[in-house]
DNA sequence: CTGAAAGCGCTTACAG
DNA sequence: CTGAAAGCGCTTACAG
């Protein structure tokens, strides 16, 4: 037996082939399939059943190219951490922009970069969107270069926790009130009659992180505070934020309350207190910030700030596709709320 | 002042321009930037030159339509969970997978469906990669379903944590091994002297889930101790697991030992136990699966197993690249191994 | 209501 | 070593 030529199945199905088949014209399926320009329904229902019947699927990247329009947004996520979906408040934007997406027939390409790969080589110069939404980690200059290198790709982007709108015009930054919810946080801790305080803080800071502590530092600033003391550790995991926190503990006094950048840093800081034998919250209280699942896996229930991060993903993809119609961005500015949660990890306010 | 004409910058430079500019033919810097065909030294630094000054990117929409090749995977989430990247299961494997294929210059488009959805509309149909992963959720006849439909791509498929090889012949499926990993805990637990025990699963099932409760149960049954009775919960949130914990508590005994589906369903049913009253492991011992960063967060540490979930993500990225390129998969069932860690929620074997 | 032609921006044989 | 032509599979004016 001789090979069998290849059956006819086994090529693409083209436009062409449906027309031939349907004999029409290929701009009359196209028509029907896109339902534009004015076609008989007989013919319409002719049409539909023929694509139907050989498995007809358009070609996307013939509609890409004819259109130049890709129906699709890339994500950048710049951090120095490979396993950049670890953190729940990146998965929270990721997700909600991609559901949003997904809704409006839009595709989501997602990238993880690191900062000092970004500097080599253009490791997202082949990702061909209609607009990118990036979420930026490291120092100021840093993250200011990431988004002139964004901006020769000539598309909308949007900038996720960034805290100061750039100058590229075809640009809009989105974020949650951090400094509004910093600040509810300090004041919290203010009033249950804390006075000296610790911060904890990554060596990598997020702008949104800064903007948090900022907010609670503002707030001990009015009430005549002493001074927040910042504690670096050298990550933001569980066990380099324990550590950190267990040896400033050994260094001195401890402090009346520990703010931590984000809720896994508060939940290391807990267990080093309960470690070296401080009652929580008694002798020490501990605020987090974000409010995700984890916060209540730990006994005392944190104290945290519920964030936007859905939210934010799904405003993002909103506000993008709203360019792409209007041309412009219809706000360059956009700042989410956040919602001050008290747990038992602070006290109740005196 | 008329409006100004448009400025040759705002045009899109086509690989046309750079040779008119360069004085070649458009084959020509084609060649030079593919590394294809013989071009002289002189030539080739003179169209680079040339592309860097006019800031030509060439245009992916192009190459795919004319090589009809994407450089691109799909990666299929479908779960009822419109959260559907709050899993850190899901999210390892989506970062590995992403790593992967950034490292060898594919892209990711990643998708979120539910399952509800799925049966309506081809949710997917739009997507066009050179390849798809899919993890998958529900029940059996369903999950098979969804299989089918998706080889009406007609491209390679990877299938995380599926069980059961499907008939599609261009399909692999890569796991890790669940059933290995239930036994060992099943042998754990019944070293330390428990008989007695429960199991906690969701309603909708996993088919991973499934496996390490078989395992657990494969264990018991050679020991001759007592049936896993198990405890449905109607998710897997925290929520929802810690009151059917709690629920099943009040209702009589309390077992030896709970087993649960995953980390986060353990460290549920933990709580439960100790808002009950019960010491652990002392009274109850507790076991989960999957060994992420929220298992050290909680008190005793848990007893799990940890995943191979990152290294999935990245073999099924390694296997599907390897399959464009041979025309075949090399291995239609992978499966990765896990490893025992025991933790101070189990007692020591006695 | 329907169709023939042109073109989106590339790359692959095929010639020279 | 270099180039002119053809074509990937669509859709958009433009005619009829």
């Amino acid at each position: 037996m001789k090979t069998p030529k290849k059956p006819a199945a086994d090529r693409t199905v083209t436009i062409k082939d449906v027309a031939r088949e349907a004999g029409v014209s290929a701009m009359s399926v196209s028509n029907v399939l896109n339902g534009r320009g004015r076609i008989s329904e007989a013919t319409a229902d002719h049409v539909r059943a023929v694509v139907e019947r050989l498995g007809y699927r358009p070609s996307v990247a013939a509609r890409r190219l004819r259109l130049s329009q890709q129906w699709t947004i890339g994500m950048l996520i710049v951090v120095e951490d490979p396993d950049f979906l670890s953190d729940p408040f990146i998965t929270a934007q990721v997700t909600g922009l991609t559901n949003y997406l997904t809704a409006h027939s839009y595709s989501l390409i997602l990238r993880g970069i690191k900062p000092s790969d970004f500097r080599t080589t253009g490791l997202f110069q082949d990702i061909e969107a209609d607009g990118m939404v990036a979420i930026l980690s490291g120092e100021q200059e840093q993250r200011e270069w990431f988004i002139q290198e964004l901006s020769t790709l000539r598309v909308p982007v949007v900038l996720m926790q960034e805290q100061r709108l750039p100058d590229e015009a075809d640009c809009a930054i989105i974020r949650q009130d951090d400094f509004g919810g910093g600040r509810q946080v300090g004041e919290h801790i203010l009033a249950t009659g804390a006075r000296n305080c610790w911060v904890l803080l990554p060596q990598v800071e997020w702008a949104a992180m800064r903007a948090r502590m900022a907010g609670a530092d503002s707030a001990f600033a009015e009430a005549g505070a002493s001074e927040l003391k910042i504690i670096r550790c050298g990550d933001e995991s569980f066990e380099v934020s324990y550590d950190a926190t267990l040896q400033a503990l050994r260094q001195g006094p401890p402090p009346d309350a520990i703010i931590g950048g984000n809720d896994q840093m508060a939940i290391a800081a807990m267990k080093a207190c309960l470690d070296a034998g401080f009652r929580i919250p008694e002798q020490v209280q501990i605020t987090g910030f974000n409010a995700f699942e984890i916060w209540r896996y730990v006994d005392p229930v944190l104290t945290t700030v519920r964030s936007a991060a859905h939210a934010l993903g799904e405003r993002a993809a909103e506000e993008l596709i709203a360019r792409f119609k209007s041309g412009q961005f219809r706000q360059r500015e956009i700042v989410l709320p956040v919602e001050f949660q008290p747990g038992n990890s602070t006290r109740s306010p005196s």
